[in-house]
DNA sequence: AAGGAAAATTATAATGATTATAAAATAACA
DNA sequence: TGTTATTTTATAATCATTATAATTTTCCTT
């Protein structure tokens, strides 16, 4: 953890470790400003810039991803490594997906042209909300 | 082209013709303000607002597609169906790429979940720019 | 062809996520 | 412990997109 900001000179705050301790292992893509509501209780000085900050110069580096997977908003990622991300359009979430496309490693080489990054985004309804909808509307547990 | 706006129950206008005329067949995948500007000098009364409201019912109805390959801008592709877009770091353009997962046919199902719809956005080098350096930089022609 | 309702266009303001700025605080090194 | 570069913070600015409301236009009916 403190490794991660070392390795790319970076000073060691408390802010930076509690957004670092918030990413690990975290699979819920959080928005810079989810980062930033759950820590404020803790941190009542911490300003949304810093979050901000922290989060650009952490993709910079290659140690989180950004998804953006949703128009409005970005969304981070403390798995840098290329993976599917999925937007259920119903309860608005997004999930990892086990499925990667065979014919693409990166980097790779398609028709000349050199590519570095790629970014695999998929739409539709998760099988949560499917469920929900097959057990019928007559129960409303939202 | 004036069928695609009655099929969709809309009014045919001068403006909304003008737009469908500027995405017909169009690769480059303009901007709200490309289409703004290039519009403009015909049409002095244009305003900004009417070419994204054009856009976003043709998107809504599925006549063409948001490209949200870069984080500040949506792009827009009068071709609807999935296919592959690759931004080049050097030129900034957006090129189609001719390359789709086999496994990634929709609508489909993943693990439960149903997939409607899917981006796929590659990054990189275009083999126009990859060209230009290696012809070296002693010929400065950008 | 003229009238009129509904829809579209326009100018303009508002929104909201992100970025920039500059002063104050802090981390890290000697 | 002192010094300096970095970071945090509060705040303002940016800018693409969306909302609003008045004006204009389409298009169906007569
Ligand atoms: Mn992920
Ligand atoms: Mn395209
Ligand atoms: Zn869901
Ligand atoms: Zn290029």
């Amino acid at each position: 953890m403190i490794n991660k900001l070392k390795k790319m000179g970076l000073k060691i705050t408390p802010q930076r470790l509690a957004i670092l301790k918030i990413l690990d292992g975290n699979t819920s893509h959080p928005s810079a400003e989810d980062i930033y509501k759950e820590l404020k209780p803790q941190f009542p000085s911490l300003s949304l810039a810093t979050v901000y900050n922290t989060l650009e110069v952490l993709a910079g580096g290659g140690e989180v991803q950004e998804v953006r997977i949703k128009s409005d908003k970005k969304h981070f990622d403390p798995n840098p490594a290329p993976h599917c991300h999925f937007l259920c359009r119903v309860c608005d979430n997004i999930y990892d997906l086990d499925m990667w496309p065979e014919d693409l490693q990166l980097p790779c080489d398609i028709k000349g042209n050199l590519i570095q990054g790629c970014n695999l985004y998929l739409y539709g309804i998760c099988f949560r909300c499917r469920d929900k909808y097959k057990n019928g509307n007559n129960n409303n547990n939202n």
